[in-house]
DNA sequence: ATATAACCTAAAGCGAACTTTAAGTCAAGA
DNA sequence: TCTTGACTTAAAGTTCGCTTTAGGTTATAT
């Protein structure tokens, strides 16, 4: 029914101190103390826990976090701020995908290049290589070099 | 044909202080300098730039930037590792692509979430609602819930 | 009763990536 | 020539997100 600590973060691959950390810092208001003072997570605490990583991986800093943690307390009157706070990070999350995609396309672009040089055995190659041996999935990207001189 | 350090911080959006700091740390080891010490970006060095904002969106931290620049330096001796480094850093962003669309999904829905407990006015509504009445595209989500508890 | 392992807090420490400060130098225009 | 603004360095300071340390308490097994 309970669980300690350690046996939290073990379930969430963190260091215990993380969890104490987060909980100092105010994102763990909903875990309950023993009469001795100990922590004991509940199997529903999973759930906020849960919400806690996605944010942090959609890069939210743990101010904004905690903003949030906050609002859910103060119940219905909140539902809006949280909304928008979601909403808000939603479109992070968007740009972050497109700014993936344009990193991997440069990535794949290095990639074929320090492939050819290694079959040449010499980055040199690139020099002698006409425009038409440039595979076409990377000419939007020099295009736009040009621009940005 | 030459740019300033404070120009070339305009061009690419970020601080003189932030170019200095990469130059002191080797990250910049192309950028020449006048005969009184003033540093002299060319139009070439805008690739360099191009090439460590890409690593550095892929995440990359500075110190793996500048080995591979220092490889860069190296020449021809160093093209399977430069090659190397490229391929874990595009690993690296398909692994991030791969978490952001859980992030995604796990915001897309919470927002269902709040957007539903706005227009009922509570977030009790959600104690009410059958499961056919959550969308389909979250009960993967959900499923995982289950197992993790 | 005692040993031991895992828990507790407060405070200090750490690494990454900058930014700021202080003191001074360079370069272009009046 | 002098002023002014942008440049230079070295070193200290900042923020974030933890981790470690120190000293102590709780809970369980023997």
């Amino acid at each position: 029914m309970f669980y300690t600590i350690g046996e939290m973060a073990e379930r969430l691959n963190v260091a215990p101190s993380t969890l104490r950390y987060y909980d100092k810092e105010g994102l763990l208001p909903f875990v309950e103390r023993s009469s001795g003072g100990i922590r004991m997570f509940k199997d529903e605490d999973m759930e906020w826990l849960r919400l806690l990583g996605c944010l942090k991986k959609a890069g939210m800093p743990l101010k904004e976090i905690r903003s949030f943690m906050d609002w859910s307390r103060q119940g219905d009157a909140t539902i809006s701020q949280r909304l928008e706070l979601i909403e808000k990070q939603r479109q992070s999350v968007l740009d972050q995908q497109k700014q993936l995609e344009d990193t991997l396309l440069m990535l794949d672009y290095k990639r074929w290049y320090y492939q050819t040089a290694q079959e040449a055995g010499t980055c040199g190659i690139h020099d002698t290589l006409s425009p038409e041996q440039i595979p076409e999935q990377f000419r939007p990207l020099m295009a736009q070099w040009e621009k940005e001189s």
